[in-house]
DNA sequence: AAATATTTTGCAACAGTGTTGCATTTAATA
DNA sequence: TATTAAATGCAACACTGTTGCAAAATATTT
């Protein structure tokens, strides 16, 4: 409980219900979440524009991150301590098709890969697609 | 200008004018489109929803592909001879952040990557953000 | 504990995305 | 040219994401 404080503090936040909430739904829940997830879990609770704006603060205090999807943006919790400044992922996103959850998969890295003269690169996001373990088993 | 009947004809689609207009964008622009590029480019001459659809066939017959991006989907060509059936993709996507431009790098592939036991592929989609060539030589 | 300054919230309103149903028009075929 | 099947435009809808502003809540100072 005082956990959620911390973190809030720890990213200069003030504490609210809301973001209180909102952090503790990508606690509980370990797959990323879309906007429409939070406000199917939560929106009794909160205007849809908090929750966007909770978002939109959680992202840019390094909070959480954006999960590329070809049906939608997602959202995950930041694992390591990203700030507002240094915000930075080499983690491979995996959706699997048949449960539609997507993951962060902290432990597989992205690669190094040459790029073709000029191309400076800053920022990557991998998303794979196929089917989890969970749903191979079955 | 036959060129583009060939294509449509090659996958099995009638001949329009909005999907010879819609094909001929990809073509003339190198970079991946977003549904509001193409409305903005012909925007006059078709109905929003004759646009969704056209992006839509031409997804499932393999003749354009989706390209993940942090703020919205884009599509772009398939280069490669895709179908109905087989539609792989292999290459990486790199986003300028300067220009705001997406393209396909078609020559630089997604190296095999090692996924925790269980996972099994099926697709992959690398978006890498940073500065492309025309924006870094200014 | 109360007053103050600053942030956050809810509400309204809006622009954009993406889908469906149905009547009309168009393209391919006979 | 007539027939048939597919594509289009329009209306309507649900969802996504943003902004402005007044009201409420938080953190800080007295
Ligand atoms: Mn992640
Ligand atoms: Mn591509
Ligand atoms: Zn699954
Ligand atoms: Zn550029």
């Amino acid at each position: 409980m005082d956990q959620l404080r911390e973190t809030l503090k720890g990213h200069h936040l003030r504490t609210t219900t809301c973001r209180e909430d909102v952090l503790s739904a990508f606690i509980n829940k370990k797959n990323a979440l879309s906007h429409g997830d939070l406000e199917g879990a939560l929106g009794e609770s909160y205007d849809r524009v908090t929750i966007y704006r909770t978002l939109k603060t959680f992202l840019e205090k390094g909070i959480i991150h954006k999960v590329l999807d070809d049906e939608g943006l997602r959202y995950a919790l930041c694992s390591q301590q990203c700030s507002e400044e240094k915000h930075q992922h080499d983690h491979i996103h995996f959706k699997c098709n048949a449960c539609g959850k997507t993951n962060c998969l902290e432990n597989s890295h992205i690669p190094n890969i040459a790029l073709p003269q000029g191309y400076q690169p800053a920022s990557f996001n991998l998303l794979i697609q196929g089917t989890c373990p969970e749903c191979v088993a079955e």
